[in-house]
DNA sequence: ACCGCTTTGTGCACGAGTTCACAAAGGGGT
DNA sequence: ACCCCTTTGTGAACTCGTGCACAAAGCGGT
């Protein structure tokens, strides 16, 4: 959903990583975990400083058999007959998530789209900062959207290596999206955000996720019309 | 993501249907069949009028295996030795996905993403209309968007209403996310889509599916850091 | 009318993810 | 020091989704 949902990640790697000391997370773990730590962020601003599986489980809209597994999986931080200390917690799923270390995103497409991604507080939040903006219109070259110069897409190369960009984000119309994926990669890039409607084909090292408007609303779609037909049915 | 995905659709809901002719589709091949319905509408426009599995399976980026058995469930409209017909298949899958009705949408909140959101040309395909845009803050009122008037959302019930509106959209700060989706809920709305990053309480009847960037780009941290460590850890 | 080639539809086995239920573990009061 | 109450961490059963492999089914050429 999702946009959900939906990532690259083709194989299940059954590789054996360097060394793994704990045994692998699971990709719907975490999923799960980005929730919990804005849920636990929230406890943290009102001050409450412990929470239990089930009072975290219900803030995040999951079964709390389901929370403490997901959390078994990053280590036994609680304390049992007490619960979870949230500060710490926060700190371990944030060490987990690799929101410890910073990244660089490069967005690509100014549009409609584009310019609301740029003035998204989201980026600013733990680890992530927006180096630059990128289109192809010459039209739109020069322009300043928070903060930031539009360069036009020739650059793009340029600003990849310049600045370490290891996450790019495609918010471009579908028909120039592989193209600037395969410029993205070919310099580097493994991460990638797509926003177009168009299906990315990339290398197995690089992760893709794609979040689609439309194909959430047709979910949505299918639901409304299943519900209609049973009210319908059930007259 | 998924944009991932994520929806609200709790109970596995294995109650009989009014007469289901067919099996019930499930939930992983619904997210996939707007995929293929895209995917499909490409191919009619470059004028291919059939297609095989591996064929779309490739430009969906699926297995073909996984293809044939989702549209399976929804019939038997394949022919052997040949392939799909391209036109036939994209009117079943809209049937099933219930593209064949029309849906009134409604967008809260005409920030940076609500503005994009009414810009955005997915709306306008097939089946999906905005009728209405709202805001609470009163220097928006009255400011024309994609054609649509911007109206305070004190007429939120009013508009629900006359409009017959089955899907709201959220495209508030988080804090006032809540309290819209109780009050689209309490008229009648029971298809949201979420974009504002908290966990939306609904009653089990209402399908919610959300739309995070943050948790999307927190994905893509936690592969870095494990492709990342991997290189470390293999020098 | 038959034969061989292609491609669908699906039974089956496997693996991933979820849920239940409970033993182990800690805290606090007496 | 002991006991009771709460809550975690996890083994085990189960459900759901995926991928393989193959038989059934068309089509076209001879």
């Amino acid at each position: 959903m999702s946009v959900a949902v939906s990532g690259g990640h083709s194989a299940p790697d059954g590789l054996p990583r360097h060394s793994a000391r704990r045994a692998a997370i699971s990709e719907a773990t975490v999923a799960r975990l980005p929730v919990y730590l804005r849920v636990l962020n929230t406890f943290a601003d009102s001050g409450i400083a412990t929470v239990s599986s089930e009072q975290l489980a219900n803030a995040a809209g999951v079964g709390p058999a389901k929370l403490r597994k997901d959390l078994s999986h990053l280590g036994s931080y609680g304390t049992r007959g007490v619960g979870y200390d949230v500060e710490y917690l926060v700190y371990q799923i944030s060490r987990v998530l690799g929101l410890t270390q910073h990244y660089s995103v490069v967005i690509v497409g100014v549009g409609n789209l584009g310019h609301a991604l740029a003035g998204y507080a989201g980026f600013g939040t733990r680890g992530f900062r927006v180096v630059a903006l990128v289109d192809a219109d010459p039209a739109r070259v020069g322009e300043t959207i928070a903060g930031l110069e539009v360069r036009h897409s020739d650059e793009l190369e340029m600003i990849v290596k310049e600045h370490e960009v290891s996450i790019g984000v495609i918010a471009t119309p579908g028909s120039a999206a592989q193209d600037v994926c395969d410029r993205l990669v070919s310099c580097g890039v493994t991460s990638v955000l797509n926003f177009a409607p168009v299906v990315l084909n990339v290398p197995d090292e690089v992760d893709v996720r794609k979040v689609d408007l439309s194909i959430e609303l047709q979910i949505l779609a299918f639901h409304e019309q299943r519900k209609s037909l049973a009210t319908r049915g059930a007259s």
